[in-house]
DNA sequence: CACCAGGTATACG
DNA sequence: CGTATACATGGT
């Protein structure tokens, strides 16, 4: 199947946004997108003017339900761009070297757990342990002659009875008892991720918040890359860094309203990719 | 071999 | 409120 997209949309740029640690890069122009027991292959097959065009594993029925909103393409970020990038230089130049980001509509409880994991971890090292618990706990949804087969991301049942040496295995460190903690509660129904999302910001922030392990910058990621909040900007290393050198130690977000998220991403990718000597 | 990584919990003032 | 420190492990 073929749609053609006419918008920004770079999937290398997505791939290393660091709101995904899955996206796998098969060639040049093919990506492997997976999203709870779905997955995707994708091909830039072709190009006029500033659209692509996309080959697509899926049928018209799961590209509608599934992967249009996980890609966020309902909204214009050429448009956005070009109506935000003129209240700083900086972000305009953080939006011309990000252009083709999105932020993605990821599985909640997925990116809890990614993100409980991701403190004071790299990128690549995350990636290596979300894969580690795939692997060792999620089901096969597809082979690849290759070796390295496709997984599905546990659920909290499945991480919940898995034996702790197990789990130490991933590379967890001293996070194993917060994504225990997160297991518990999700696999008991005391914490239901599902009915978290008709809530207000603050209210969502502060349950998130609940789970040992989970301040405001994680729960912050999640509202934003599982439940759409782009009127949140997390604030890690790098952003407190572009804060500080860029905008004399105050933070540019509230001026950007709902879309505060998404500029954070684009500065975010500029200030770890943007600059010579950043390669990984 | 130092140093840093998409931070948080905890213990202090 | 604010600041200081420990925390496991892997990548560079």
């Amino acid at each position: 199947m073929k749609r053609w997209i006419d918008d920004d949309f770079d999937p290398e740029k997505i791939r290393l946004s660091g709101q995904c640690f899955r996206i796998q890069r098969l060639d040049e122009r093919r990506y492997l997108f997976v999203t709870g027991s779905q997955l995707l292959i994708l091909n830039i097959c072709d190009q006029k003017n500033e659209a692509l065009c996309l080959e697509l594993s899926c049928d018209a029925g799961s590209w509608e339900k599934i992967w249009r909103p996980y890609f966020d393409l309902d909204r214009s970020y050429r448009g956005l761009r070009a109506e935000e990038s003129e209240k700083s230089p900086f972000i305009k130049e953080s939006m011309r070297l990000g252009k083709g980001l999105r932020i993605l509509r990821q599985d909640p409880w997925e990116t809890l757990v990614s993100f409980i994991l991701s403190q004071r971890k790299s990128l690549p090292a995350i990636a290596r342990c979300v894969e580690l618990l795939c692997r060792k706990f999620g089901r096969k949804v597809m082979e690849i002659p290759g070796g390295n087969d496709v997984y599905t991301f546990p659920s909290a049942m499945e991480l919940l009875s898995a034996s702790e040496g197990e789990l130490a295995a991933c590379g967890l460190g001293y996070r194993l008892p917060y994504l225990q903690d997160a297991a518990r509660r999700c696999a008991s129904g005391e914490l239901s991720l599902e009915s978290l999302a008709s809530l207000p910001d603050r209210d969502l922030l502060e349950a998130l918040s609940q789970v040992k392990g989970v301040g405001l910058k994680v729960a912050s990621c999640v509202a934003l890359f599982a439940y759409g909040r782009t009127g949140l900007a997390p604030v890690d290393v790098w952003i407190g860094r572009a804060i500080k050198e860029h905008f004399a130690g105050q933070s540019p977000f509230p001026a950007f309203g709902d879309h505060a998220g998404i500029i954070q991403q684009y500065i975010f990718y500029a200030m770890k990719w943007g600059r010579p000597g950043q390669e990984e």
